[in-house]
This record gives structure tokens, sequence and C-alpha cells, in this order.
DNA sequence: AAACCAATGTAGACATCGACTACATTGATC
DNA sequence: GATCAATGTAGTCGATGTCTACATTGGTTT
């Protein structure tokens, strides 16, 4: 072994390294490309060694997912706290944060809203999973009554707001999607205004109707 | 081989019974559980049978996806032409029916989103996705200046009214998703009435604003 | 009607993968 | 310094994708 090569024997963090090659591999060949064995080949380890850290392709496929769901759940409070305590400018933000994330991380976010995953029953997504979806629904309950859309059932308004960033991101991550828009950042900013709206609001109350 | 099994020697329609089958496993096992040699093993054909049909497993995925956009095509237009000739009308029947499309056919749904299959470069696919675009989008453009948002930008409103459906219909085709709702109907008629109002509404030009 | 042939299915082979087992090495703890 | 759980290695086995050679069929041509 060459000094190049350093590592005698353990790796010292095979695991986090795995997700992340893991995430370059989707990136560029796509889930089903994805190998244990071609990890192992990529770090330089022997062909068992993921073996110790995820039992199966499956899980180690949740892990990312899990981990997605943590980092989605971050970048919306993130957003949110950046732009103060107004609710209805909050869930805009977090809107926007949502979408910047998936682009940012395009990889990540189409494993974490892989269809598999859902039946493959792991405690640990499943709870990371509850924990994104209620931090939503805290934030859209948050704005009831603020702005518009306040006659709605709460259910099907919070699905509303979920499923804007949630299908933009989908569309805008596809290799062959609408990714080439010049101003990214324009088309998101506009593209929730349509939900949250907080251009031309002078306070929480003066909303039309 | 006995009067049961008539099939002799070749099959018939193998081809439409592997994208059949094919449906059923992704549904209950998942996409990556489906194998073209296990397809075979429930047709009762040999192992290399499927090949002659589809060259690889990321062609028979593509052939779903394609079938899909087709179908999800005929389903909005459908629904469109089931409402008279209303553009905003009509645009709020194609999501519905998108939707429902969906939530009826989850796993062609799921395949045919599949984030891999943008990867696999394949022009049937690729026409069939922009076919389905471009639907959605003459739909949208027919109503601009009839109803609400008639000052944004059409690839804005575009995205926003493609982004509902289809962030939805991602929602709840997931195995623990809000598919538990027990008014499926409403909950996607309130949804879609969010992005498309059609509800009090006497003509194409008494709208708010 | 007989020959022909493209489409379709069969059978075998090989490299690769997931998953399991036994064994080896390491670093932390007592 | 001994101990041991964590981590990596090497070997194995059944299953899969994919390729090739061969077999059967039904329609077409002569």
């Amino acid at each position: 072994m060459s000094d190049a090569d350093q590592r005698s024997y353990h790796h010292g963090d095979l695991r986090q390294a795995l997700l992340d090659r893991a995430a370059e591999v989707i990136q560029s060949r796509g889930i089903e490309a994805l190998t244990l064995r071609g990890l192992a080949r990529d770090l330089k380890v022997s062909h068992g060694a993921p073996n110790r850290h995820f039992s199966c392709k499956a899980d180690l496929l949740t892990a990312i997912a899990t981990e997605g769901y943590s980092q989605l759940m971050r970048a919306t409070l993130s957003a949110a706290n950046d732009v103060g305590d107004d609710p209805w400018v909050r869930l805009n933000a977090m809107g926007q944060g949502f979408v910047h994330w998936a682009l940012n991380n395009t990889a990540q976010f189409n494993t974490t809203m892989h269809p598999d995953l859902s039946l493959y029953e792991s405690a640990e997504l499943k709870q990371a999973t509850e924990a994104f979806r209620l931090t939503i629904k805290e934030a859209v309950a948050a704005t009831q009554g603020l702005g518009a859309h306040s006659e709605d059932d709460l259910e099907t308004l919070n699905l509303f707001t979920i499923s804007v960033p949630m299908g933009a991101a989908m569309l805008l991550t596809q290799k062959d999607g609408l990714a080439t828009h010049v101003k990214r950042d324009k088309l998101v900013a506009d593209l929730i205004e349509l939900v949250v709206p907080i251009r031309n609001r002078k306070s929480s109350l003066t909303q039309e109707t």
C-alpha cells in the first residue's frame, strides 16, 4: 500500500462516505444503477464492507431519505426564521426554501420521494416523514384566518400548500424539466406567491375579503 | 401440456401481459423488486422471452411511463370534454381528472414519474411527455385573462397549475399518505378549486379584480 | 400447395449483484 | 497489557441482466 492511501484498514467514516457517493451515483446514473458493490469499489473497500452499515440496498436508500427529510425540515425552518414572525410571510419562505433545497440536492430529493420507500417499513423514516409533515401543518395552521382561503378546510389547505412546492420540485428536478429557466429564483418566488401571496401586503389583517 | 394452457409456444400478447403484470408487481412490491425473470416466471414463459419485447428493464419501465403519459393525457382531456367549452371550467376538470387517474393507477403513475427515466433517453417517452405538457400548457393559456392570476407570467402560471395535481398525486399515492381520507372526491375537488376556482362563478368575465 | 422468413419463444452461458458466513484488524475500555 | 465490540476482508451461493444459438410459429410469396 502506497503512502497516498493512508487508510490501512478502517475507513474512518465509511457510512457517510457511502451516503455521499450514493448521491453522486444516483445523480449521474439513477437509483436503479446504484449498487452496494459499486459503492465499495469506488471507495476502495471490500464488497462486504457496506453491509456493516446498511444491511441491504433498501436500508441505504431509507437512510438517504431519512436524512433528506431531516435536511428538508431544517431548510424550510431556516428559511422561515430568516424572515421574522409573520406566519404568512414565514409560510411563503418555507415554500421557497423547500423548492430551493430540492433543486440544490436533486439526487437526495428524488431518493427521499421514491415511492418504493413507503413500502419498506422503517421506523426512522416514518418518524422523519411525520416530523416534517407536522412542521408544515403547524405553519399552515398558524396562517389560518390571516390571509386568503381563510374559509377552507385545514386539511385541504395543507395539501394545497405542500403540493405546490412538492410538484414543482418534482418537475424542475427532472433532467429535461424546466430547470433551464434563467431566473430560477424569480420563478420560484413567483410560484410560491401564487400559493402564499405576501406582496402588496401591509399587515396580517388587511387582506382581501 | 394440459388443455388448460392452450398456449403451446407463442403467448399471443406477451408484451401487454408483461406491462400488466409489471404494474401489479410494482404496486405490491415496488419498482426495485421488479425483475424481468420474475415476470417471465409469473407468465409461464422462459426467462429470455421478455427480452424480445423489452431489451432491458429500463425499456420496460420506459414503456410503462410512455403509456402512462398517454393515458394521463387521455384522462385529462376526457374530463375536460365532459364539462363543456368554458376554458376555466375545463382546466378545473383536467386537474381533477389528473389526480383521479393517478389515484386509480398508482403503480403506473409512480412509474411514469420515476426520476431515473429522465436519464434514460427515449424518443417515445420524450414525445409522450412533451405531448402531455403541451396539452396542459394550451389549456392554461386558454384561461389567461378569464379568471384570477390574469396578470401572471404564463410559464409561472403553467408550473403552478400542473404542480398542484402533480404534488397532490405524489403525496396521496404514498402508502401512508393522506389516501385514507374518507371523501376523496371532495378533497380533490376542493384542492383543485384552490387553483382553478369555478364555484360562485356566473360567466367568464365577472371574476374578481 | 409448398417454400420461405420474420417474429417470437427456448435454452444455455457468463459476469455481476445482494446477502450470508467465517475470519482478521483496529481502537477503546477496563 | 488484556479484552471486546466495531469494522473491514474474503469466500460463497442463488438470482438477475444480457447475450448467443437454436426452435417454433404464422403469414407471405411464388
